[in-house]
DNA sequence: CATCATACGGCACTCGTTTGCAGTATTTGC
DNA sequence: GCAAATACTGCAAACGAGTGCCGTATGATG
């Protein structure tokens, strides 16, 4: 189906041999013939619409001009705020994103799919295992790869994340100022880096505080969703420990705080003070509206597309590539799910 | 980069020719071989984890078992929903999902580019003006066709959208009962057939119950979006038409409208109730917690998923195409942000 | 006018797979 | 045991574009 027209059709149509019309239609090459010639043939594509097929110049230059994308859930808004940054600058530069969804954080298997059977050029990583490693062919070859949201222990691959550290920060401040002392912490599932790195930062804010982080006030839980952020408020209701606020690991689990507080008829932010992370989409209009830790997702997925195109090009002209770490600063929004601890 | 096993490694290793061991991977031609050669050459595959080029077969076959999907914005919640229903179809049948983003839904241009440049076998349309013809390329040839959530007038193609005049008629028939007469309707644009069909569906339902929609209470946008909604809003404020009741096109303009009303001190739903389309993800929990019309969206890309998957089996076994226009079942969630009209 | 240097265009092979066709084993029937 | 039919398997030609290499045409120069 859609048989499109061919360079041969196009160098017969200019008059010229199609390897000549190959060279001519190429940039790079285009210096090798003869201006006039060039002319004549652009002349001639433009006539006939031609577009080079796709899978012919890929097999033949084993270069496809598509990165592919793994992410764990489109269903979070943050995702597709990533995906739309670093599509834009790839496509800038002609290329395609591709994204595979799936939420197998654990194993490699949907990133190794996608780059294998879809031979991307390159494989943008936003669902990683904290020990996973990088998804490789039969012959431990592997595509050039960024990691971005996540980092791993185990991948020497650029990244492209947020400041967690100084985010979790941010709301211990936020929380100490107005007079919190008692905090709890929904920890994100410990095999990914954004869970582990935001319960450190949790447990070094409070004590640089001068505050105490008794191990019934953190709770990890499996996964970044709002049920594992109901039952693990569960856990911290019941466990009966005293507190008068709560660190979300992101606004999902948060969002599950919510959820709980308001079936035992606690009050946020009156009894209970809650934080969220991210700042994902319309988290600014749920009731109370949740102060959160905003991070600039979509230009932190336009950073993972430029550092892809430098990756790309790099090894291209081979030079050996620089693995470059980068964090972007995250910045509070308070909003009204903190108040003073309630005078008891 | 990236080589990885090729065919005639197989065949090698099972000590065959390439083209039998072709056929013996191929399960539509495996009878032809011997069933130990098959067996020989399963292993061998197996053995160094052989997976077929993507690029040399599809430019052999001329099929890419890729889809593409032209979606007008991944931001608004609504589209990754119908994204992962169609991709969960489509994978369980070895299909890729390739998703263009981009809000032109006048031109078929990103429809084209993602058909062209990547040789899509078939393409999922979510983003199509009700005037816009299919992508074609330059030799008039077009590619197996669906529609989603949107349905247009001038392309032949099956289309798998909402109910929108029940959905509609649920919304109306709620607030007449709850006794409202002066419902005004935020209507979307007139160039998408979601906005259309919405817009005279409420018309044709306030008319069945007797009642009366005065030009002013209808006011059109230029799009689905809060922005949209807030600036309509505005609008059908500063007429000074009275009304009590908000039916909005969908839920993101029916946001917007939560704002200006908020602004101006009216509050929802004690002076004016306030409806929605399409009970977006979150929806739930804004404040108020939106009364909407609930669209089936997984649902309807898992659909639009299969009726390509029969699209493009009937193309290959040359059945003539059998364009269905199928239309779900909407049903309608009450929330708080509709409510009796206040006594005045 | 002859020779050489240069620039340009054409040939042919390659990427990895599928597939029509032909050829060769192998079996079956008599 | 021989012929014919059958069942496999191998050969080679595609699909469309890119590219090293060689031949030729063109120009310049002595």
């Amino acid at each position: 189906m859609l048989s499109s027209v061919t360079l041969r059709e196009v160098a017969d149509e200019a008059g010229v041999h199609y390897s000549t019309a190959s060279r001519a239609l190429n940039p790079a090459t285009r210096s090798i013939v003869n201006a006039k010639t060039a002319k004549k043939v652009l002349a001639a594509a433009e006539r006939l619409g031609y577009r080079p097929h796709p899978l012919a110049r890929g097999l033949r230059t084993n270069r496809t001009l598509t990165i592919g994308m793994a992410v764990p859930d489109l269903l979070n808004p943050v995702f597709p705020q990533l995906y739309a940054g670093a599509e834009a600058s790839l496509r800038d530069q002609g290329y395609w994103l591709l994204v595979g969804a799936g939420d197998d954080c654990g194993t490699p298997k949907s990133a190794s799919r996608i780059l294998i059977d879809q031979h991307v050029d390159g494989l943008i990583v936003a669902n990683a295992h904290i020990h996973s490693t990088l998804p490789q062919n039969p012959t431990n070859q592997t595509a050039p790869t960024v990691l971005v949201n996540r980092t791993t222990d185990t991948i020497d691959a650029p990244s492209v994340a947020c400041d967690d550290h100084a985010g979790i920060g941010l709301v211990v401040r936020h929380l100490v100022e107005l007079g919190h002392t008692d905090i709890a912490h929904i920890a994100g599932p410990q095999f990914i880096s954004n869970g582990v790195i935001r319960r450190q930062a949790f447990v070094a804010w409070m004590h640089s505080s001068g505050l105490e982080t008794p191990p019934e006030l953190i709770v990890e839980t499996d996964g970044f969703h709002i049920d594992e952020g109901r039952r693990a408020c569960e856990r911290l209701l019941d466990s009966g420990a005293r507190f008068t606020a709560i660190v979300g690991a992101n606004d999902l689990m948060a969002l599950g705080c919510y959820d709980v507080l308001a079936e035992r008829g606690i009050r946020v932010p009156h009894d209970v003070s809650v934080t969220g992370f991210d700042d994902m989409a319309y988290i600014d209009r749920v009731h109370p509206a949740m102060t959160t830790v905003s991070v600039p997702f979509y230009e932190m997925g336009a950073l993972a597309g430029e550092v892809m195109l430098t990756l790309l090009t790099s090894e291209d002209s081979g030079a050996g590539t620089l693995p470059t770490s980068t964090r972007l600063r995250p910045h509070l929004e308070v909003r009204d799910s903190t108040a003073p601890p309630a005078v008891s």
